[in-house]
DNA sequence: GTGAAAGCGCTAACAG
DNA sequence: CTGTTAGCGCTTTCAC
């Protein structure tokens, strides 16, 4: 049995003299196995797939490195591959489905895909997809303990004194993001901590009237859902003459590596990304090995206490 | 023909009637084309594979998406999908190649591979390569106009009356950076430009004490070969309690935006990354059409005058 | 222990 | 114009 040799499997008996016959007729005929045929044949592929809604903002990127590392991860410790799909703009929801389900890949991570009719789609398929950072209807999804590091944040601003707390209206509705803001909102409400709206959108001079007015009573913080908005903050009062945390203080979260050398250790809460990344693979394995996987894995945030708060 | 109808081919004539009753079949079985089958039967899959030697450092993250979405934008153009193919460090050069070259993509985009073994074994494989940024022998290559890019930054220091150039000595060998670095050195001795070599490989104190003693004489300029390190620099002067540009001024290369808003604007060279992706994939068509295509294709760069320099 | 052969789903050529 | 068929390269079952 050529194949048997080939793919090196041991459990059949195969005389020695016959194994380097095959080996040698392989090695002279520069034989290079078919990836096609061998997936026609067995219906899978051992190859993974990551799929992204739209494109990736830039802001994005280390926060996308450290996820795709831990599907890496995952993926090497189960012996799959990982394509990484691309998301194409223009094509129409039935070719991206009909792209990412074309036998390709034995199972999809899902991350960011906001179309509610791909969503829909692909919870029905008989392709397994777990989805990453945000639950997605129809599908099991691993995501960080968004909330309960919001009150982490909520405890240590308060043991820290502060008095006014900005918090950042992002406007953005049904994400991670939305939920850390409305956790942190909780919190402070529930624990009688007063607290302000600032729309700070970008760090246009319209968007950051109350920051040059300075409209907050010290010790103020302005509290964001992401560190690289913590940052860009921290470059606007540098603009405006502030200082940080002197004249007001600022916190993110996800505890991101910075690609410069930051000029202040920012407080922000650490989130998992890698392991959720490899958790969400191991969900994935279990899945299309036929098995039942929890609907929600809620991953552990802790609180990284800097210098910016 | 049930494959006609369901590819929407026109060139052959069907009856309506037929293909209607065709796609009618389909929808009721929920029918699926079989990317594997598909593949094995056309001995080609319309899909382009991106490689990049080991895990790409978190600094590359910007360049790595404008390089990224250049090749997406280009595989798109030309129908074709976009895999991005994932280093896996423990795997030995065999195991790599193989998995490149076994008939999962026609053809193959190489950025950052080091690996002479891998770069022979590619090099003579029936798969056509094309390689980014670096040129790598035995295969064609897009990269941008590093030393042309070199000489305007120069000519523009001169032009602002820089008296010392305190230049990066990166230590990289054969690549770009290195080229980038010798080209700017050829060009100030060819101009009779004095220059001296900082070794400034981190921002560690250790690494800066020219920086700390202030052992330049304005106006001076810091010369580094990427936009990221001279935001590093930027960063550490901050912390010495230095001026940029009035104590020292810095340059860098690739003209990326940045996550936050930074602080300044760098003066850089522009290289057109998304281009030089779009570039290559063009390239690639060519190749796997059985063309023929320049060794090397050089794409410009253009000075951007910043506020650092 | 080893060789032969079926068949995965698709496309293209060919007969009707 | 339409139905049938060979065969892409692989794995696995079945005779030998």
């Amino acid at each position: 049995m050529v194949s048997y040799v080939l793919n090196g499997r041991m459990d059949l008996k195969i005389a020695p003299a016959t194994r380097e016959r095959v080996l040698a007729a392989a090695r002279s005929l520069d034989y290079r196995v078919s990836h096609s045929a061998r997936a026609l044949r067995l219906g899978r592929t051992n190859t993974f797939g990551f799929y992204t809604g739209g494109a990736l903002p830039d802001v994005a990127d280390t926060f996308y490195r450290k996820v795709v590392g831990g599907l890496q991860q995952g993926c090497h410790r189960h012996g799959r591959d990982l394509l990484l799909h691309h998301a194409c703009a223009e094509a129409d929801v039935e070719a991206v489905f009909a792209s990412l389900t074309d036998g390709r890949v034995d199972g999809l991570i899902v991350l960011d895909v906001f179309d509610e009719a791909l969503v829909g789609r692909l919870a029905a398929s008989s392709t397994p997809v777990v989805s990453l950072v945000n639950a997605l209807p129809g599908m099991p999804a691993v995501v960080a303990d968004d909330e309960g590091g919001e009150r982490l944040m909520l405890d240590h601003l308060v043991s820290r004194g502060v008095r006014t707390l900005c918090v950042h209206r992002a406007g953005e509705r049904g994400n991670s993001v939305a939920r850390r803001e409305a956790a942190f909102i909780a919190a402070a409400e529930a624990r009688g901590v007063p607290w302000r709206a600032c729309p700070t959108r970008t760090v246009e001079p319209s968007d950051l009237g109350w920051l040059a007015a300075r409209d907050f009573e010290p010790p103020a913080v302005f509290v964001t859902w992401m560190d690289v908005f913590a940052y860009t903050f921290i470059a606007a009062c540098a603009r405006l003459g502030l200082r940080v945390p002197e004249d007001i203080g600022v916190v993110g979260f996800d505890d991101l590596p910075r690609p410069d050398a930051p000029l202040v250790r920012l407080t922000t809460l650490h989130a998992p990304w890698e392991q959720v990344g490899l958790t969400a693979i191991d969900a994935l394995v279990t899945l299309h090995d036929g098995g039942q996987v929890a609907p929600l894995t809620v991953l552990p945030v802790s609180l990284v206490a800097g210098e910016t708060a």
